[in-house]
DNA sequence: TCATTAACGGGACTCCTGTTCCATTAGCGC
DNA sequence: GCGCTAATGGAACAGGAGTCCCGTTAATGA
């Protein structure tokens, strides 16, 4: 499940482990330039300098192979803020997704995957498991207000943290506007105010 | 621009405005069926028993066409609520937006244009067009709102109303929970939340 | 009603994606 | 090192998407 160590391989080693990343690594160059429009396996090949037929018989489809670079970069995920305010603690989230997502390389790995789950069995799960690592990795900034008495008891830190990003993700998807620190600092200001109105307590 | 009077047509009447409604509903019900990573106009043109030549030559591409689709159903936009309260009215927009990202049809038809969208300038255009048309239908019921003192003056009424819908669009695309009448109810009541603490005032 | 021609439809053709077969290369255990 | 075989890579093959050509149909206006 590791970059290093591809699963279900018997010899995990050396030329296998050099393919994939090569492999890998022509994908997100691929999807950075192309896009998922004009995403194809054989390209990919040529690209990493490795026979079609191996790309084919690894990963098959676009969506397992968009959903094993994710993998890769959920390996990669930043630790949280613990700026001991909850207010710092969303805005820098806020602020780390706006940066993900309007930088080209990320952005567009995020688009393509996003566009690839919604037809891939195997990407869409992949998807998910990044995004439940990414907000349990950021629930605790919410616990810890709560423990803090600056939010409501029973407050759900996990909805708290997605109420970040949502405003961030959606406004990407239907506008043409860009992403721009200030759209995020919004983002993080409103999920407080919930929270601290008590808009996010379970039941 | 509209449904029966093909834009360009010269001769939009009879056989051609036959031809565009059969294709655009065969688009649709492919949608549905095979999801936009099976979807091909070749087979959206055997569904609406129509020659190939003839939707390659109108349309050209996926993206044209499910922006075209997504032309018509803008066109049947349903009206805002009126129910003198923010509470009564943001919860009535994340109903139906919830009902319609539910439902097995219209629901597939959303997720595929914001696929065809990341990867068609036309495409892209439609949507945007078709939230903006949405959102500014809404925005009334903040406008309201703030003229009855529930919410701070300055407030960006737009942007209340994304806020309403970017939980659920983001709850849609990055879990597998189900989109359940909950979730509406709990999207509105940050957002209103959140406006009445005067996070969306403008600055 | 009739002439004009916009728009449609069928079929052949090309190019590209994905598969299969088999020879070659190089991990891995001994 | 040496042998075994997993894994790779090239080449030939099949199927399908999109284009082009040209004959047919029917909308439009007089």
């Amino acid at each position: 499940m590791t970059s290093s160590t591809p699963a279900g391989m018997q010899r995990p080693g050396g030329r296998t482990a050099r393919v994939r990343a090569a492999v890998l690594r022509a994908a997100e160059d691929a999807l950075v330039e192309v896009g998922f429009a004009g995403f194809d396996l054989g390209d990919v090949a040529r690209r990493a300098e490795v026979g079609r037929t191996t790309v084919y018989r690894r990963w098959g489809t676009v969506g397992a192979l968009l959903a094993d670079v994710l993998t890769g970069m959920a390996e990669q995920s930043l630790p949280r803020a613990r700026t001991g305010s909850l207010h710092e603690d969303l805005r820098a989230n806020a602020r780390l997704v706006r940066r993900t997502l309007a930088d080209p390389r990320q952005g567009a790995l995020f688009r393509a995957v996003l566009v690839a789950a919604a037809g891939d069995p195997a990407a869409a799960e992949a998807l998910h498991r990044f995004y439940r690592v990414r907000v349990a990795e950021w629930a605790p900034c919410v616990t810890e207000a709560v423990e803090r008495g600056e939010v409501p008891a029973g407050t759900d830190p996990e909805e708290v943290v997605r109420a970040v990003s949502a405003p961030l993700y959606y406004r990407m998807l239907t506008t043409a506007e860009p992403l721009d620190e200030a759209a995020a600092d919004r983002a993080a200001a409103a999920a407080e105010a919930a929270a601290r109105a008590g808009a996010f307590r379970a039941g």
